[in-house]
RNA sequence: GGAGAGAUGGCCGAGUGGUCGAAGGCGCUUGCCUGCUAAGCAAGUGUAGGAUUUUCCUACCGUGGGUUCAAAUCCCACUCUCUCCGCCA
C-alpha cells in the first residue's frame, strides 16, 4: 500500500499549531513535531520530483511502444538511450524516497493520540478529576482482611506454588475462588450481550507484530509485551487489541455501525518498571482474566458512545453492589492510544481507597489509521471509523472486590446475588 | 512438515510484456418508465497523492525484491487461503 495513514501527517502540517499545543499537554516533545515536519516537506518534493521523472519516462515508453508498432528499429534506438536514462535517475530517486518516508513513518508510529480539547489539562494521575461516586463504602464491624492474607487462608488464593510455578506476580485459584472467576466471567458477558447489545467474540491471544502495530501497542511498549520468540507473536495485553483490529483493512457499512463487541480472555503484562506497586496479592499480575467492551462508531458519536460504554460498564459494579467511583484521566495520565478516558475505580478495603478496576477509552480514528478501519458514507465517501474500549471488568480485581468487600467475621465470604445462579446456588463461599 | 492450486475493484470474475486502472457480470447511485412492488431502459460508479484543478499527471492487481525503455502479466523470496498427505488436542 502506498498509503501511510497514521496521525495525519497533513493535520500537523496544516494545523499545526493546534496540534502542538494538544501534544504539549500530554508531554510530546515539541522538537520531534518539527523535525517531522521538516523531514515530511522534503519528502513530498521528492515526491514531486519523481512523479515528473515518471511521467516523462512513461510518455518515452508510449513512443517506444509506438514504433515498435510500426517496426521502426531506428525510432527505437534514437531515444532508447534517453530512456535508460531517466530509468537510472528514478531508480535512485525511489531509492531516497523510500528512505525518507521510512523515517517519517517511524516518527509517526510515535506520536500518540490527540488529547480531546476538553479533557482537563494536569501532570500525572494527581491531577484525574472525580465525576461522580457511586455506593457507600461498608463500614466493618471487624478488622477486614486484605485478600492476600484471606485468600491463602481460606485455601482459595495460592502466591507461593505460584511463584514456584511462573515467578512473581502470578496466583494460583482453587475451588471457590476458582469458580467465582468464572462465574464472574459469565455473568458480564451475559449481561453485555443480552442488556447491552454487544456481539460476543472469542479471539486469539497471540497476535502478530503488524496487529500490536495496527493497534498502538508497538512500537512504543515493547518492553511491556510477552512475544514469542521464533514466530514473532505476541501474547495480547488486552482483548482489545485482537478486537479493535478485527476489521482491519476494511470497509464497514455505515448502517452496522455501531459494532458492539465483548471478548473474554486472559491478559498478559510484563508489568515491567512497576517494581515498587501492588506487590502484594493479585492486584497487578503478569497474566489476568478481563472481560472487554469494543465499538466501532462513526465520528460523530464517538463521544456519546464513550459515556455509554462507561456506563454499561459501572453497571456490572451495581448489579454486584460494589461501591466505586468514576474519575476523568488528565492530558498527563492519558494513555498512548486515548483521546478521552474514565477510570471506573471499586472500593478496596486492604487499601482503604478505589482501585481502578476499568479503563474506557474513546481512541478516536487513531487505531482505525493504523490498521485501515473505513466505513462508507451515505454520501458514497470514505471516512474512519472510530474505536472505544473499556473493560467491562478486570475479573481479578473483581474477584479482589468481592472476597474484601464481601468478606464476614469467620472468614466466610457472602457470594453477591446476581451471582449466585452461576455458583450453583452458594450463598456463600 | 511434504505435494499441488490459488491471491485482481464493494463482490464474482477475465486478463501471460506496451493502446490495462484493468473486459464482463452482480451490487450501488442517479434519471426514465410503470397504480404499488418487481422487472425493464439509460448514464455513472476504486483508493490515495500531486498540479497550471470543469482537465491532466503519478502510484496502487497478496507483500517485498529483481529483469526491462515499459510488468497485473516474466524471475526470486515471503505471507496467507484452499485441496491432499503426515502429525495432533
Amino acid at each position: 500500500m502506498e498509503v501511510v495513514n497514521l496521525l495525519d501527517i497533513k493535520l500537523i502540517r496544516n494545523e499545526t499549531d493546534r496540534i502542538k499545543e494538544l501534544l504539549r499537554r500530554r508531554k510530546f516533545s515539541m522538537e520531534k513535531i518539527d523535525r517531522i515536519l521538516e523531514i515530511d516537506e522534503e519528502s513530498r518534493k521528492i515526491k514531486t520530483e519523481l512523479n515528473s521523472m515518471r511521467a516523462e519516462r512513461n510518455s518515452i515508453s508510449k513512443e517506444i511502444a509506438k514504433y515498435k508498432a510500426a517496426k521502426d528499429e531506428n525510432g527505437v534506438a534514437e531515444i532508447l538511450n534517453h530512456a535508460k536514462e531517466i530509468a537510472n535517475e528514478i531508480k535512485i530517486k525511489e531509492a531516497k524516497l523510500s528512505e525518507i518516508k521510512k523515517d517519517v513513518e517511524d516518527m509517526l508510529l510515535d506520536i500518540p493520540n490527540l488529547p480531546y480539547e476538553k479533557v482537563p489539562v494536569g501532570k500525572d494521575e494527581t491531577e484525574n478529576v472525580e465525576i461522580r461516586r457511586w455506593g457507600e463504602p461498608r463500614k466493618f464491624d471487624f478488622e477486614p482482611k486484605a485478600h492476600w492474607e484471606l485468600g491463602p487462608k481460606r485455601g482459595l488464593l495460592d502466591f507461593e506454588r505460584a511463584s514456584k510455578l511462573s515467578g512473581s506476580r502470578f496466583t494460583v485459584l482453587y475451588k471457590d475462588a476458582a469458580q467465582l472467576e468464572r462465574a464472574l466471567i459469565s455473568f458480564m458477558i451475559d449481561l453485555h450481550t443480552s442488556k447491552h447489545g454487544y456481539t460476543e467474540v472469542m479471539p486469539p491471544h497471540l497476535v502478530t507484530r503488524q496487529t500490536m502495530i495496527n493497534t498502538g501497542k508497538l512500537p512504543k511498549f515493547e518492553e511491556e509485551s510477552y512475544s514469542t520468540k521464533i514466530d514473532d507473536l505476541f501474547l495480547i495485553p488486552t482483548a482489545e487489541v485482537p478486537l479493535s483490529a478485527l476489521h482491519t483493512d476494511e470497509i464497514l457499512k455505515e448502517k452496522e455501525l455501531p459494532l458492539k463487541y465483548v471478548a473474554y480472555t486472559p491478559c498478559y503484562r510484563r508489568e515491567a518498571g512497576s517494581y515498587g506497586k501492588d506487590v502484594r496479592g493479585m492486584i497487578r499480575q503478569h497474566q489476568f482474566d478481563k472481560v472487554e467492551l469494543v465499538m466501532y462508531t462513526t465520528p460523530e458519536s464517538s463521544y456519546e458512545a464513550l459515556e455509554s460504554l462507561t456506563h454499561e460498564a459501572e453497571e456490572v459494579l451495581q448489579y454486584l453492589e460494589l461501591p466505586y467511583r468514576v474519575i476523568e484521566l488528565c492530558t498527563g495520565d492519558l494513555g498512548f492510544v486515548a483521546s478521552r478516558t474514565y477510570d471506573i475505580e471499586v472500593w478496596l478495603p486492604s487499601y482503604n481507597f478505589y482501585k481502578e478496576i476499568s479503563s474506557c477509552s474513546n481512541v478516536t480514528d487513531y487505531q482505525a489509521r493504523r490498521a485501515n478501519i473505513r466505513y462508507r458514507k451515505s454520501d458514497n465517501t470514505l471516512d474512519f471509523v472510530h474505536t472505544l474500549n473499556g473493560s467491562g471488568l478486570a475479573v481479578g480485581r473483581t474477584l479482589v472486590a468481592i472476597l474484601e468487600n464481601y468478606q464476614k467475621k469467620n472468614g466466610k465470604i457472602e457470594v453477591p446475588k446476581v451471582l449466585r445462579p452461576y455458583m450453583g446456588g452458594k450463598e456463600e463461599i
